[in-house]
DNA sequence: TGCAATTTTGCAGTGACTGCACGTTGGGCG
DNA sequence: CGCCCAACGTGCAGTCACTGCAAAATTGCA
């Protein structure tokens, strides 16, 4: 499986419009809570701007959440390969900090997209509960694919897990902290983050 | 604050009215979730077996999860109330792994209604949304209180909440690890996870 | 060009949740 | 004891997220 699908062209017409209902209702639905906050927006309008009917909303995301927040398919792959593919000298926790940070930082695939997700989900504590929601895919998608990279069958030891787990809450932590108007910038947090859970917490 | 408000009879009958109305609609809903599931469960349903009216069931719970999972402001503060008091030569890292291996322990206050919910938490995993949820305002909470107990300004450290984030995230990941029928009981796999957790995860 | 598969869309419906106005009930106070 | 106020319960009307279904439009392919 190749990390590029997210820009992968050479398909078919039918192919290629999906995308672009896909992103542009993504794009409408951050314009709007932009705008005037998440509570405020309604999917019909997210998809008006998007230019579909609001039941073909419901075709692309299974909530209203999921178009400002949600992980795609191609997106969890994709995390779950680059955990898999081990590095020299690098530990679980070492890559999935990289993986972690690497989903926050704007110079990965779509770069306009993924900038203003960060912006909203920064600024909007509303928006808590579902990205807490969102995490269960990441972590379950990223679970599996160090229970793979450990060579251990699913679900057996509670090891993977739990490193996962603890992972995705140290990064989630340092969200909020920013949320809260906490200290410090979020990338240098999240380092000083994995650095005090690497020593242990005893 | 004493941390027995819950059982706290001396006053009166409007306020005893309302515990058992709130109970009586918090029973209904754990029957209820047992017999059919929770997406099979409607509001009306749960309020028409606590014997109140629809409009009454959101006079108490502010969303049908609420009813099922949710943590009552008394019991934040009690968590709390038990993080701020230090004993002896317990670390924060220690106390929590008390408390939240307490909330999970039916032999606290209402020992009934927690051996359900628990029964309920570990048997569902579509209400992991919902779950992870409402684990923010305990997040919060025992935050707050760790602040105080270290005495730093709120918000100001990243540590205190790096530290509460990660142990629920422990907690949390052993539940998942049940619900997806994994190996040992729950309460010695929490156990190995904070052991996990102490000595560092490098 | 025409057929088959896929996608879009409208429609009708369910259920969570809210604001409002009104009736009822408990509690304090004269 | 009775009265009044505040708190509580309830019905109603409404909004909005979300779903299944079937018809209409669109695309890929022979």
């Amino acid at each position: 499986m190749s990390t590029d699908l997210l820009t992968d062209e050479a398909c078919g017409l039918r192919e290629r419009k999906k995308r672009e209902t896909r992103r542009a209702l993504n794009l409408a639905a951050l314009d709007l809570v932009e705008e005037k906050g998440f509570s405020a927006v309604t999917t019909e309008e997210i998809a008006s701007r998007a230019g579909v009917s609001a039941r073909t909303f419901f075709n692309y995301f299974p909530s209203k959440e999921a178009a400002v927040i949600g992980t795609t398919a191609e997106e969890l792959e994709s995390y779950a390969a680059q955990l898999e593919e081990v590095r020299d000298g690098e530990s679980p926790i070492g890559a999935l900090r990289r993986i972690l940070a690497g989903m926050l930082a704007p110079a990965s695939f779509d770069r306009e997209l993924r900038t203003r997700r960060r912006r909203i989900l920064l600024g909007e504590p509303s928006l808590a509960p579902a990205l807490v929601g969102n995490n269960i895919r990441i972590e379950n998608a990223l679970t599996a694919a160090l229970e793979r990279r450990l060579g251990v069958a699913p679900g057996s030891a509670l090891e993977p897990r739990i490193t996962v787990a603890v992972a995705i809450a140290a990064v989630r932590a340092c969200i909020e902290h920013q949320q809260n108007g906490g200290s410090g910038d979020l990338e240098s947090n999240i380092d000083a983050a994995f650095a005090r859970i690497a020593i242990g917490l005893g």
